[in-house]
RNA sequence: GUCCCCAUCGUCUAGAGGCCUAGGACACCGCCCUUUCACGGCGGCGACACGAGUUCGAAUCUCGUUGGGGACGCCA
C-alpha cells in the first residue's frame, strides 16, 4: 500500500509556523515513503474562507518548496458530501436535531456550571416523527448529528502511541448544518476516504476529532488511516501559537524578517525531534533524516531568534550556486563566487549581501573617528595594482608611520573604508574597493 | 469543571531500573586563529519540577501535588 497524505488548511487566515510545520511533516513523510502529498483546501466555512488566503497558502508552500501531487477544494465537492450524508441517513447514523445555537449554548453553560462535561444530551434522538413534524411546522429546520457508538475507540498513534477514548464521553457531532451545508468533521473524512488517504498527520488539537471521525470512517465504509498527532508549537514564552494570531505568519517571516526557506524548513523539521537543530541545504537532506519516531510528545517552543541564528548559520555554509539567482532578485548583478565566499560568513540574512556589494561597488559614507590618522593612512596607500597582499603591506606602513597597532590601528581604518564596525576580512575587501575610493573614503568623502 | 498529553541544562533533546559523578546540539562564557570585528576551531558553565511509595538500587516504575499545552462549536 503506497502512502498518501494530505495537508488540509482552511483558508481563513495566513499560515503560521505551526501550520506549515504540519505541511512540512506531511510532505517529508510522503517523500520519505515514496508516497503522494495532496493539498486540500478545507473551505467549507464560507463566511471566513477567502480566495486571497488560499492563494497565500499556495505561495507559502511554494516558497518552502513543498510541491503537491494533487489538489482538491472542498467547496467543489458539495454534491459528494450530500451523497455521503444520504448514505449515513440510510444507515441510521444521522439524526435530526432542532435546538438553536442559543439553546445549545445554554445547555453547555448549564452543564459546565454543574461541573459536568458539556456533552450533548441526544434530545434529537428521542424525537418522534410527530415531534419533528410539529417543530418543522413551527418553522424550525433540522441540523444533523452523527450517532456515535458508545464503545471504546482505540488507535495506535504514530506519535502518541496507543490512544483510548470512550464513545460515551463524546458528543454526537453535528455533521450537517441547519442550512444544509456539511461541516469539517464530516467533509474531511469523506475526502480522506475518496482520496484514499493512508496517513493523517495533524496537530494534537485534532485527537478528539480523530476519536469521532474514526467512527464516521467506518460508517462510510472506508479504511481508517494511520494517525499521527504532533504536539502543537508554542511561542518562545510557552503560549500556544493560535493565541497570538498575526505574528509568526510564514509571510511575515519571509517578507519582513528575510528568513531563508531552508532555514525555516530545517528548524521546523528538527524542532521537537531528537535530531540536533542544524541547517540543511536542501529538503532532500531533511527527507533523508526524517522519521516520525523521532518526534517527541512534548510541546516544543518556536523561537524567532533561534530561527534567525539558524538562518545565519545556513548562509555561512551556502554555496554560491544555491543563491546565484536570488542574489539577482536582490538587485545584485555580477556577483561572483569569490565575492560570495568572502561575504557569506558575515551575513545574517541574504539581503545583507547588498551591503557588502555596496561597500565594494557603490558610494559609502565613511565613519571617521580620527581624521588626522586616516589622512596619514591615506598618504601611505600603495600604488595599484592591488591584491590580497596589499592590505598587509599598507597597514604595516601605517603602523610604522603612526605607531599605532592592534585595534587602534584597524578599527578606524575599517570604519572609514566600510562605514561599519564589522565585516569580512579587509585584505579581501580592499582590492575590490580600489585605491581611488579608498583614498576618498579615508579623507571622509562619500565615495 | 471534565477529559487527553507533557514535565531532564536558558532552548531542542538522549536516557526505556544498575552502563548516569546524566550524553549531544543551539545559546552563553573563555581560549585560539585573525597584527581589528565577524566567520571558523577548541574548551567551560549548565538540568533529572516537588512529595510519597516500589526496589538492594529510580531520571527511568506507581500514586499524588504543582506547572504547561490541547480538547469539550450548527469553526477548522
Amino acid at each position: 500500500m503506497s502512502v498518501a497524505v494530505r495537508f488540509a488548511p482552511s483558508p481563513t487566515g495566513l499560515l503560521h509556523v505551526g501550520n506549515i510545520r504540519l505541511a512540512l511533516v506531511n510532505w517529508l513523510f510522503a517523500r520519505k515513503h515514496g508516497g503522494t502529498f495532496m493539498l486540500r483546501m478545507d473551505d467549507t466555512d464560507e463566511e471566513r474562507s477567502k480566495p486571497e488566503y488560499a492563494a497565500a497558502v499556495e505561495a507559502d508552500l511554494n516558497w518552502l518548496g513543498l510541491n503537491w501531487d494533487s489538489f482538491a477544494r472542498e467547496s467543489d465537492r458539495y454534491p459528494r458530501y450530500d451523497e455521503a450524508a444520504q448514505a449515513l441517513k440510510a444507515a441510521g447514523r444521522l439524526y435530526a436535531c432542532y435546538e438553536t445555537a442559543e439553546e445549545l449554548s445554554l445547555k453547555r453553560t448549564s452543564l459546565l456550571s454543574q461541573g459536568k462535561p458539556p456533552l450533548y444530551d441526544r434530545a434529537g434522538l428521542r424525537l418522534t416523527p410527530d415531534d419533528r413534524a410539529r417543530l418543522e411546522a413551527q418553522g424550525r429546520t433540522a441540523h444533523w448529528r452523527f450517532k456515535l457508538d458508545h464503545t471504546p475507540i482505540l488507535w495506535n498513534d504514530l506519535v502518541r502511541g496507543p490512544v483510548h477514548f470512550e464513545g460515551a464521553a463524546l458528543s454526537d457531532p453535528v455533521l450537517i448544518r441547519e442550512d444544509g451545508r456539511p461541516l469539517y468533521t464530516f467533509t474531511s473524512v469523506v475526502d480522506d476516504v475518496d482520496f484514499a488517504v493512508t496517513h493523517v498527520i495533524r496537530g494534537e488539537d485534532h485527537v478528539t476529532n480523530t476519536a469521532v471521525q474514526s467512527q464516521i470512517w467506518l460508517a462510510l465504509g472506508g479504511v481508517v488511516p494511520v494517525f499521527a498527532h504532533l504536539p502543537l508549537l508554542t511561542d518562545a514564552g510557552g503560549q500556544g501559537l493560535s493565541k497570538r494570531l498575526g505574528s509568526l505568519s510564514v509571510g511575515s517571516l519571509r517578507d519582513d524578517e528575510g528568513v531563508e526557506p531552508m532555514a525555516l524548513a530545517s528548524l521546523l523539521a528538527k524542532l521537537g525531534t531528537s535530531d540536533a537543530i542544524e541547517p540543511r541545504l536542501s529538503l532532500d537532506a531533511l527527507v533523508a533524516e526524517f522519521a516520525m519516531e523521532k518526534v517527541s510528545r512534548a510541546t516544543p517552543k518556536f523561537d524567532l531568534e533561534e530561527l534567525k541564528r539558524l538562518g545565519a548559520r545556513l548562509l555561512h555554509v551556502t554555496p554560491f550556486e544555491a543563491v546565484r539567482d536570488r542574489l539577482e532578485e536582490h538587485g545584485l548583478h555580477g556577483v561572483d563566487a569569490a565575492f560570495w565566499d568572502m561575504v557569506r560568513g558575515n551575513l545574517t540574512i541574504l539581503g545583507d549581501a547588498a551591503q557588502w556589494w555596496g561597500v565594494t561597488h557603490a558610494p559609502v559614507t565613511p565613519l571617521i573617528e580620527d581624521a588626522a590618522f586616516t589622512a596619514a593612512a591615506a598618504s601611505l596607500l600603495p600604488q595599484e595594482p592591488w591584491d590580497t597582499t596589499t592590505w598587509g603591506v599598507w597597514t604595516e606602513a601605517v603602523k610604522q608611520g603612526t605607531g599605532r597597532k592592534g585595534k587602534a590601528l584597524f578599527h578606524p581604518l575599517r570604519m572609514a573604508l566600510t562605514g561599519q564596525a564589522h565585516g569580512p576580512e579587509l585584505k579581501n575587501l580592499l582590492p575590490l574597493i580600489g585605491r581611488a575610493r579608498a583614498a576618498r573614503r579615508l579623507a571622509g568623502e562619500t565615495a
